[in-house]
Formats: C-alpha cells, sequence, structure tokens
DNA sequence: GTCTATATTGGGATAGAC
DNA sequence: GTCTATCCCAATATAGAC
C-alpha cells in the first residue's frame, strides 16, 4: 500500500518546520540540506521528492514562517487591539525571541537574505509589508497620522534583535531591548 | 633587493579595502579568498603573507571598516556637534549609503556575524559599543538623559539600513529612510 | 516515498618555483 | 612577496534499487 498523499504533507511540514528553524538560526550557506533531513529524521534521498533545491527550500521556509508567526495569530478576544499590540511587541523585544528557537525571519536573515535569488527577496519584501500593515492595523490609524511612521518602528524593532543576536553581553542585550520596548511606546503615543 | 617592508603594509591594505567592500555587500560566505586578491589584483599565493586564514581576513577587515568609517572622523571645525551629527545621521540613511560601496558593517554584517568566531564577535561589538559612543558623545549628554536612550536609535538606523538594502522597490525605501531620518531627529530632541 | 551510492563542483589551504 | 599547481574536503545533486 502506498503512502497516503497526506503523509507526505506531513513531511512536507516537518522539512519546513526544521529548515525554519536552522536556517533562521545558522543563514543560507551554514545549512546543509542533509542536516536539515537529520533534523526531521528523514533522509537525504527524500528531500528531492518535496523540493527542487536548497533555494526553493529557503524560499518555501520563509514562506512558512511568516504564516505562522505569532504576529499572524488572531487577537485573543479580551484583548483590545492595542493591548495584544503591546503583547505582540513585548514579546518580539524579548530575550526569549533573540535567543529562541522561531525567531522572526525578517530580522534573522536581514543580510542573509540579499545573497539569494529575486523570488526570495520578494518574499522576503511580502513579509515585511505585511508586518508594517498588522502593526499599523492594531495601533489604529488614527494613533499613526501617517502611514510610514511604522517604517522606524519596524526598523527599530528588526534592527534591536538583528543587533542583540550577535552580542555576548547578556546585560546590554536586555538594556537595547528595554530601550526599544520603552521607545516602541512613545512611538504609539503610549500604549 | 627585496620589497620594502612599507610595500608589504601597502599590499595588506589594498587587501582590507577589497575585503571589507565584498564582505559587507556579500558576507563570509559569498566571497572568496580568489575574489578578493582578484580585486586588488594580486593572486591567491600571496594572501597566505598577509593572512593565516580568511576567518582573519574578515576579523580584520571588520576593524578596518570600523578605523576608515565616516563617523570615526574628525569633526569639521565650522561645524557644532549636533549639526555635524546631523551630517552623519542623514549620510547614514541615505540611498548612497544602502546601495554604496563602503557601507557600514555594522549593518550590512548584521547576522552574518553570527555564524564567525567569538573573536569576530568581540570585534563586532566594540564597533557597536563605538559607534553608540560616539553618538552619545556628539548628541551631548544633556540631550540624552539616559545612556542606554542611544541604544533605540542605533537599533533603528542599522534595521532601517540593513532591511532597505534587501528590498527592490526604492520608493519604499526611500520612505524608510524618510521616516527615519525624521524619527532620529525626534529622539535627539530637534537637531 | 525512501534510501544508498556516486558524480561533480567549488573553494580553502599548502608546497615549492621564481 | 608573488605566483602556479595541487591536494583535499564538504556539500549539492542525480541515478537507480527497493
Amino acid at each position: 500500500m502506498p503512502y497516503s498523499s497526506e503523509h507526505k504533507q506531513n513531511s512536507r511540514e516537518k522539512i519546513l518546520q526544521s529548515a525554519y528553524r536552522l536556517f533562521s538560526t545558522k543563514g543560507f550557506d551554514n545549512v546543509t540540506i542533509d542536516r536539515v533531513m537529520q533534523d526531521c529524521s528523514l533522509t537525504r534521498g527524500a528531500f528531492y521528492g518535496h523540493f527542487r533545491s536548497k533555494s526553493e527550500l529557503y524560499k518555501e521556509a520563509l514562506k512558512f514562517a511568516a504564516s505562522t508567526s505569532k504576529l499572524a495569530d488572531i487577537k485573543p478576544e479580551g484583548l483590545s487591539s492595542r493591548e495584544w499590540l503591546s503583547v505582540l511587541l513585548d514579546g518580539y523585544l524579548s530575550l526569549e525571541h533573540v535567543y529562541g528557537e522561531r525567531p522572526c525571519p525578517l530580522a534573522f536573515l536581514a543580510t542573509d537574505i540579499v545573497s539569494r535569488d529575486k523570488e526570495t527577496h520578494k518574499t522576503y519584501a511580502r513579509g515585511y509589508t505585511r508586518m508594517n500593515q498588522l502593526i499599523l492595523d492594531y495601533a489604529g490609524r488614527d494613533t499613526v497620522k501617517n502611514a510610514q511612521d511604522i517604517f522606524s518602528l519596524t526598523s527599530m524593532i528588526i534592527g534591536a534583535v538583528a543587533v542583540s543576536r550577535t552580542l555576548g553581553d547578556q546585560q546590554q542585550v536586555q538594556q537595547i531591548l528595554s530601550s526599544c520596548r520603552q521607545q516602541a511606546r512613545l512611538m504609539l503615543g503610549g500604549i
């Protein structure tokens, strides 16, 4: 009896899960297909049944990350938009995020993306636009006079997380994150 | 007659110049020693007379970039500290910087650094600390109540440049940079 | 769909001539 | 100090058995 297509779908998702985790923490060149497949307990031969190349995997992992990010979650019933945004920002600007396993690829792959192909750039750009869009929606268009004001906020939180990850000194990282949490609230008119 | 040690010093600097440009635009893995040496019109064999390994080259290029950055320049006589800071920020948050040949490695290598060795991390961290220090000095300690407030500013400008580089849409990049220039002035109490 | 074996390439590093 | 030739490993991708 052949494997079901559902089973294949499952394998695909496991591969994406592993790929996302590995790519975002190590970057394209420091992840091998072998490593990804080991990570999800499959073998390399199986890989080519799901993806044509490593580049395609990278791109799909990026999409996958965007669709499963906390930002894409539905707002919990009990919270107002701005309370929920506050929760999201605190999560983003936290040690758990900086050192965690499911980081935001916008921050973790910011400079890695440049060497990838055009399609991947577009995928990244879509994710970035989406992030701005979501934050703008939660903040409310009345709070943010100009849609473009959001850009400085997202630049800041992405930059903070990207830089923090490279710094050894956790004390300093805490200061950076804390400084940005405070500044983010100011930018959003105090929430 | 043997080559002078001055000649060797010159070669070293040319190598660093090329390495800095190539590494910061392409990242560690997408630059080969061959490419660097070609770029400065030397051959690969000569490389090992100057550096022990590619990693060492990367680290030295990072130091070199820090020591020759515009931020490290002496303030021109005619300008006040805050005017000079204003010039520096506008230069940092400009299209020329984002698409130029001598970019800030703090932004361009933010996520590339993570995969490097400990010594390289330290070099990056020193550069980051130095950037904060310099901006704080120019801004004046009276303007910035808390030294840590600078962190949100540097996160923002580094993040903006890092993200901008990956986006194809120049219109959008302009908006991001402009949004950050405006926000930077607000953060520094209007300059 | 999964696995093993293998072809192939790219690039870091070394040795030795000049 | 610089160059050429060479070794060698790591990793992508393919072919074919099961």
